[in-house]
DNA sequence: TTGAAAGCGCTACCAT
DNA sequence: ATGGTAGCGCTTTCAA
């Protein structure tokens, strides 16, 4: 196993001191060292295939291009989305990327904190979940610079990129009602968190716009840790209960999916027997029989104001919060149109 | 900004040498050190809030506990998949992940592996682009360990875990003629890669074996930069041409999603009008009004075997190539199932 | 135009 | 039981 060249096997080929070599590689600008000299080591640097150690760099310079993501689930087609669009962002500026989940727990989400911390990434883009705000004070404190993207917390200034969540679920809700619902189901998850208190506070407001009178269990909160069955129970408590709904808001992707599949196990036809939006953009939404309505979420500039939010912080710190408010697009689709019916 | 603490700061507080802390701090078994000293320098360390500095370890060490995963697209729910699973796997055994995304480019994937090389990555996990064979040949004149899945080269001895690809198409497209049809189509992509060569032998194989005659026009390649007009034009092709096929099989997730939107589009009833089945997973299928019938890849030990025999790698290197091939499970849904028809 | 040397934060060998 | 010191690979100041 031979060993990695370093600048020193250079400069002992090329007879110049380490120092010379590092001023060649490193800055671009020739000029100070002589050309025959700059020439021989750009060559001899070659010949040995040279490959800088950017730890090594880091180390020195106590900046290692590397920034951390936290998304709650890398795995659900959403959060995969953004990070793909951070992760060609990031890159582009010379950064590399550290992903990670913390599956919507704190303290998850703290041990990777920490972890990426002791690897010295320069900042963070981070998902927050729900009783993280401890940890998102620890990162002011240690001055480390992050933004937080799709959820946020109110009471703590940060940088922060999300979508106009009240806006866009009220605007969907009040579709459904104007093609004809009066009883809506309204399914979330974790409440306790800034963007699904926006979206449940404006499924209501809509609602409550229009006089309907709102039956409380109608809202149904879905457990992180049971997904599955609260969605089937919540499902058919909404339709069989004393008070049926006749058309359901699911307040995510991760919500929309299985809920659907219950809806298709139920037997029932979208969107005459039930009618259906959602929140969040899936590749399924289109290629359902009745292609459903849904707040499509503007993932590519909320990634790249985030990352550019980022960078600005780390290239020059502490010059006032960034909270950028994104709108989001409602798609009306067929699962909505109770109105084609007839 | 307060400076971050170091050793030395511990050192200093508690009138000990650094040599002392640093014992005291990563060599976790006490007893060489006094018990006094070892209490206060635990205490110092926590009140100043010490955080380890991984980067200058990682010089010392020359190991930097980071893999780097290199994709084809993150954002594809099938690789965003595995990339949480390995995330997973590596984040047990004390690693940190470097995801990128190749986009199936051979330049950037060169780009990338030279990046993380330079960042002293211990090892990679590369799903392997066209024309990436000298990049692959240049890991292993490095003597960085890696290991290619999803595909690999054959010419080229390296770790690898992928799935049976032949057998698997072979499978479906034989349940495709078992009932009933007789002209298949077929769209593939990256036909030069292994695991698509696999699944074009296999299911050519599967049609040989059931004597039928194959006509060329049937199988289509979908290019990478043009996947919708290829597909859109390569299904309207097989649907309306001289010798119409009566079934499609999709080789791929990314060629079914849009592939079957065309079919919609084209006001065809599954499976009634056209037979599908496809390989890979989607939440997509399951959520069709006729689901589809695919090949079912176990990510989970795909993603885990591959970390496996990484770690295994770093640990002690050269010890011999795994090449793992796992099975995959065929999923039959409605979609294939032409026989249902009656 | 070039190089010596200090130092980034940490570890580990070898003394004491 | 403790600490001095060298060094990982690189950059950068200051001198020559």
């Amino acid at each position: 196993m031979k060993k990695k060249v370093v600048l020193k096997d250079i400069a002992k080929e090329v007879g110049v001191s380490i120092a010379t070599v590092s001023y060649v590689l490193s800055n671009g600008k020739d000029g100070r060292i002589g050309k025959e000299v700059t020439a021989k080591i750009k060559k001899v640097a070659k010949e040995l295939d040279y490959q800088p150690n950017l730890i090594a760099k880091s180390l020195k310079s106590g900046k290692t291009n590397t920034i951390g993501l936290i998304v709650t689930d890398l795995s659900n087609p959403f959060y995969a989305h953004i990070a793909r669009i951070i992760e060609d962002e990031v890159t582009q500026l010379g950064y590399t990327l550290m992903v990670s989940s913390s599956d919507e727990k704190a303290e998850k989400s703290w041990n990777l904190i920490k972890f990426l911390m002791h690897r010295q990434v320069d900042g963070f883009i981070i998902v927050p979940t729900a009783e993280s705000e401890d940890q998102i004070e620890h990162l002011k404190e240690k001055k480390i610079p992050f933004v937080l993207i799709d959820r946020y917390f109110p009471e703590i200034p940060s940088h922060h990129v999300v979508v106009d969540n009240y806006t866009s679920a009220y605007k969907v809700v009040e579709n459904l009602i104007q093609t004809g619902n009066t009883k809506i189901g309204i399914l979330t998850q974790g409440n306790s968190l800034s963007h699904m208190k926006e979206r449940t506070r404006g499924a209501i407001a809509a609602m409550e716009k229009h006089h309907l009178t709102i039956n409380p269990t109608w809202l149904k909160e879905i457990n992180f840790d049971s997904v599955e069955e609260d969605i089937a129970k919540g499902i058919e408590d909404l339709l069989t209960g004393d008070d049926p709904v006749t058309a359901i808001f699911f307040a995510s992707n991760s919500l929309a999916i299985p809920g659907i599949k219950k809806v298709n196990h139920l037997g029932l036809k979208v969107p005459t027997d039930i009618t259906i939006a959602s929140f969040d953009q899936g590749e399924a939404f289109d290629l359902y029989y009745s292609p459903i309505t849904y707040v499509h979420q503007p993932l590519s500039d909320l990634g790249k104001e985030a990352v550019h939010i980022l960078t600005t912080e780390i290239a020059s710190p502490g010059s006032g919060y960034q909270q950028v408010n994104l709108n989001a697009k409602m798609v009306v689709k067929e699962s909505s149109r109770k109105d084609l019916i007839f």
